[in-house]
RNA sequence: GGGUCGGUAGCUCAGGUGGUUAGAGCGCACGCCUGAUAAGCGUGAGGUCGAAGGUUCAACUCCUUCUCGACCCA
């Protein structure tokens, strides 16, 4: 359709609803602008002064403030810049008596740059960090990082082989020393790459659980331990590689196919009722040389057993007619297969298992096994494979030592089996004879136990098969379990320490703490960590390795084999004195113990033990000198925030750890994040290619285009990552920053003089100071919950619901085109300024970089920063609810309106909704009056519109949801006003001819 | 294999104690504006609420099973 770009462009074939109107009789009720039928109106008529450009007359949006971000290259300045102006530190300074708040940090490992996972953890660290600080707490942060540990250890190892060295050639502290350059160094990177996030904090003065004063006092810590009497020695399987003869960790193991015998073995009843005489209970095992080792049988409740006897077999058969055996009922059938048998019957059920006694299957032939072997309620036994009875060898699973631990039966363990998987000299039949040989082949120890079965009448089946199985990932062969002695924190102990308010047991005073003192985030936290304490073994600390901090006790050993433990204050001090000075190498010092021990305790005595501590000793002690022994620590921690594998890991380990030492929890609260998936909901993984790293985003959309993914995600559960959401995020970015740069070309020129008491204000102005205090209790409700989501959400909709397609739509004609001193225009910039000072400090914590950007546009200055000022208060009186209703009614009006404008536009009769001065039919007089009130044509943004009370005429435009409002659309009727673009009829009549009164008074002054 | 948690439009999320046609924003399509312009406004199309059973007058909401995914453990 053609434009003539000068006023009304009405085609001439319109036909308006207005002949209509006027067919029914309709009256305007309260006309605003004198209205005309358009068949009145003329064609197009040209303006008289298109010469005349009003432009310059208008108060248009003047800012710098960029519409594209560019934060990849600007964010570096922002911080540079907080950096000078010492931010964090002075915020310490002025915020010094508020009310401390302190998020202790989980110290990340320090190997290997950053992945998203880390990069999620600080990024909402940090928007708990500056929210609290900006809601008038004085917020501390101190990031630390984990030093020591296996995996740094590994590394330097690989270096020395790479260098064709080994280890065991190198003295302990110049290992130590490598592995302390190794983590310095990554400590400095990550830092770095951490800081580029925009997260703030002590960043100058870190802890680090290898820092000095952080050894003494894991040492110290330790010796409380061995003061209060919960340290024992004990002896726990591991996994052991026969091959390097060496214990292995879990991330040390990998998992191939192997080749096992698999064996049916029958353990006689020699105690248990009368039906069971002369029975057998059968077990299943991939592990013949546990056999010797073996302790008990396992069985579980919920299976339904049987008694089953053999009725037909071959002679030369070991299952032979006769025999009685106890099975699992849904896998008799496939045992008496194994066993070849012919035929079976079930001949009654087993009845209660609890107590009885059966022997061992060897004990015949050696008094070697001529014990009792108990059986045992196991709820890792199964009915889906094997006979539903499980052999347990303490010594050499971990369900097996589990179960013997909860029966207090660890005095049963044994120790057949030496570094090599040979049998001891002490075992019958099988000294000597190894599991695997040294280059991780099968050994002869397997074959033997089958023949000896065999001998003894014990055997029912044997047969081959192929499963996954674990091996050393280093010299790739087969890994065995075998119990090792190991230091164990007792934590059913009670201990007599003075710290009893909340339990006299470490697992007491942890069971108290998780349901009393300590607040989830999210609520199922609390039962994940709650069940894992409940059920937890005794804490092993020992571990055999050299990179952290030594277990620093002395041991005297009997000769019966017990253990007695040096517990001496004196000498306690010396060690943490020599720690605070010269870190825990002192310990692998030659002269350490005499040192140590001084001259109290005969030196050839004792013995120093120089295992490590577990790592998760150090990192759960950081509550210890990272809060309370900093100048800036309280005790104990605000909130612990980690993932929720850390129920298992620092959560877990730094309870139980100050529960020992402290008699609670090291926290009030802990708030645990899920994991980050791909885009469908895949983990990460290099192979498959779909990784997101912190750097990438960073160096394509900008870190706060990361922050704002984590702001608008539940962190709470698993999430999700990609390009296609980073996409959307930087949408919903750019959405946000337009907003942003229109209040600030909006506000330009804004002062103090120009104030209007919300009294004087337009109720639509009213309106948005309501929503400001509505949202401000959002905000501070939902900063206090951890619910960034929730405040993003609802900050964003605000902006772009509220603000950007409702007040600035409605208000741009008064804020272009009133007179600067007009109070309504005045009135909208004091909202504008306090809409400003309120969206910008609530998004500063999630938004750091660009809200400090739209600050500085609008407050520039050497020390001006968002980051350095509150979050300020609202008044509670901008709150009205009645006002918030009767705009709710307005904007359900002006729906209807909208809608029926846009009819018109769809059929081409108008473009801009200037064009329109629409009849409003309301059937609701109160509606109505309302609607009078609130100039509703600005509200609709049409150059007139008339409020009916009759009827409305059949055809007129109307909405399903909103009932009792129909619209009329007619044309707006005069000319073009050349300045504010409405059409009004008096354009013309003033001084400057092509312009309507408000714009001529305007220009006039 | 066991335990725990989760699966609502293309994306991110809302949907008290079960109750009218399942909502929002973004994106998308279309239209408008051209004085927020690599912007702004409007309208619209998108969902068998992971699947199948069951309880109920009524289930996205309760129960069971299954499936997919994640974490922890084995």
């Amino acid at each position: 359709m053609p434009r003539d770009g000068t006023g009304s462009r009405h085609p001439p074939n319109y036909r308006p609803g207005a002949l209509r109107l006027r067919a029914a009789g309709v009256r305007a009720a309260a006309p605003i602008f004198p209205r005309c039928p358009l068949t009145d109106v003329e064609m197009t008529t040209e303006s008289t002064d298109t010469s005349i450009d009003y432009k310059d007359t208008l108060f248009l949006p003047k800012t710098d403030f960029p519409m594209r971000a560019g934060l990849p290259q600007r964010e570096p300045e922002w911080l540079k810049r907080w950096e000078d102006l010492r931010v964090y530190d002075r915020l310490r300074e002025t915020a010094h008596g508020r009310v401390p708040f302190v998020l202790h940090d989980g110290p990340p490992y320090a190997n290997g740059h950053l992945h998203i996972g880390h990069a999620l953890n600080k990024v909402l660290k940090d928007f708990i960090v500056r929210s609290q600080q900006m809601l008038g707490r004085d917020s501390r942060y101190v990031p630390g990082w984990d030093c020591h540990g296996l995996p740094i250890e590994w590394k330097i190892e690989e270096q020395y082989r790479a260098k064709g060295k080994s280890k065991d050639e190198v003295p302990v502290n110049e290992l130590r020393a490598e592995c302390r350059r190794f983590a310095e160094h990554w400590v400095g990177i990550q830092r770095e790459e951490f800081k580029r996030l925009g997260v703030t904090g002590d960043w100058d003065d870190p802890y680090l659980t290898m820092d000095f004063h952080a050894e003494a006092v894991i040492a110290d810590e330790f010796m409380k331990f061995v003061m209060n009497g919960s340290l024992y020695l004990g002896s726990k399987p591991v996994m052991w590689s026969p091959v390097e003869k060496t214990a292995l960790a879990e991330a040390e193991v990998e998992y191939h196919d192997h080749q096992s015998h698999t064996i049916w073995v029958k353990f006689p009843v020699v105690e248990g009722p009368e039906a069971l005489k002369g029975a057998s209970v059968v077990i299943w095992t991939t592990t013949p040389w546990t056999i010797p080792s073996n302790r008990g049988v396992a069985f579980a409740s919920r299976i339904s057993y049987g008694l089953y006897k053999v009725t037909a077999a071959a002679d030369d058969n070991w299952a032979k007619a006769g025999d009685v055996l106890l099975l699992a009922d849904p896998l008799a059938a496939d045992v008496m297969g194994a066993a070849r048998v012919e035929s079976y019957e079930r001949v009654g059920d087993a009845g209660p298992l609890e107590g009885i006694m059966l022997g061992h299957p060897l004990a015949e032939l050696d008094p070697f096994w001529a014990y009792e072997v108990p059986m045992l309620e196991g709820d890792f036994v199964t009915d889906d494979a094997g006979t539903g009875f499980v052999h347990t060898a303490p010594s050499h699973g971990l369900d097996d030592y589990e179960l013997f631990v909860k029966n207090g039966m660890v005095d049963r363990m044994t120790h057949n089996v030496t570094e090599d998987s040979s049998f001891a000299e002490h075992v019958p039949f099988f000294a000597g004879l190894a599991v695997f040989d040294h280059k991780g082949k099968e050994g002869k120890a397997n074959k033997a136990v089958i023949d000896k079965l065999v001998e003894a009448g014990a055997l029912l089946a044997r047969g081959r098969m192929k499963h996954s199985y674990p091996h050393s990932w280093r010299s790739k062969a087969p890994v065995i379990y075998r119990n090792t002695p190991q230091w164990f924190v007792a934590i059913d102990r009670p201990l007599d320490d003075g710290m009893g308010t909340y339990g006299a047991t470490i697992r007491e005073r942890a069971l108290t703490s998780i349901d009393r003192l300590v607040s989830w985030t999210p609520q199922t936290g609390r039962n994940r960590l709650y069940s894992m304490i409940e059920a937890r073994p005794d804490w092993v600390l020992s571990r055999q390795r050299a990179w952290g901090v030594p277990l620093t006790c002395f041991v005297k050993r009997a000769p019966d084999g017990t253990v007695e433990i040096l517990r001496d204050p004196a000498v306690n001090a010396r060690i943490k004195a020599a720690f605070e000075t010269e870190g825990a190498d002192a310990w692998f010092e030659a002269g350490a113990k005499e040192r140590f021990l001084g001259n109290d305790h005969p030196h050839a005595d004792w013995d120093r033990v120089t295992d490590i501590l577990d790592v998760w000793f150090d990192s759960g002690s950081t509550h210890a000198f990272a809060l309370r022994d900093r100048p800036d620590g309280i005790w104990p921690a605000s909130v612990y925030l980690e993932g929720t594998d850390q129920h298992r890991g620092w959560f877990h380990s730094s309870m139980l750890q100050a529960c020992g030492t402290r008699g609670r929890a090291p926290y009030d609260a802990v708030v645990t994040h899920g994991f980050t998936l791909d885009e469908n909901g895949m983990k990460m993984s290099k192979s498959l290619g779909n990784t997101v790293s912190p750097a990438d985003v960073v160096k394509q959309y900008g870190a706060d285009i990361l922050r704002l993914w984590v702001a608008q995600t539940d962190f709470t559960v698993d999430q999700r990552i990609g390009p296609e959401i980073l996409k959307g995020t930087a949408d919903s970015y750019r959405r946000l920053r337009n907003t942003l740069r229109y209040m600030l070309g909006a506000l330009e020129g804004f002062s103090d003089a120009e104030r209007v008491e919300p009294q004087a204000m337009p109720e639509l102005e009213r309106f948005v100071l309501h929503r400001l205090s509505e949202l401000d209790g959002v905000v501070r409700k939902g900063f206090d919950a951890f619910d960034f989501q929730g405040v993003f959400q609802a900050l964003f909709q605000f902006a772009t619901v509220d603000l950007s397609a409702f007040w600035f739509d409605i208000r741009k004609d008064a804020l272009y085109c009133d007179a600067p001193g007009d109070l309504r225009r005045r009135a909208v910039r004091t909202v504008m300024d306090a809409v400003f000072a309120r969206l910008v400090t609530w998004l500063a914590p999630i938004l750091p970089f660009t809200m400090e950007e739209v600050w500085l546009s609008r407050f520039p200055g050497a020390e001006s920063s968002v980051h350095l000022v509150d979050i300020p208060e609202t008044p509670a009186d901008w709150l009205n609810a009645g006002l918030a209703a009767k705009w709710e009614a307005v904007r359900k009006a002006r729906r209807v309106v909208t809608g029926a404008l846009e009819l018109e536009r769809r059929e081409k009769r108008i473009g801009a909704s200037l064009e329109a001065a629409p009849v409003v039919h309301v059937a609701d007089p109160g509606l109505r009056e309302t609607l009078s009130g609130v100039e509703f044509q600005d509200v609709c943004i049409t150059s007139a519109l008339t409020l009916s009370a009759a009827e409305a005429p059949s055809g007129a435009f109307t909405l399903d949801d909103i009932p009792g409002i129909a619209v009329v659309p007619t044309l707006a009727e005069g000319e073009k006003c050349a300045r504010c673009w409405k059409i009004l009829p008096d354009v013309g009549r003033h001084a400057h001819p092509g312009v309507c009164e408000r714009c001529n008074a305007a220009i006039t002054g």
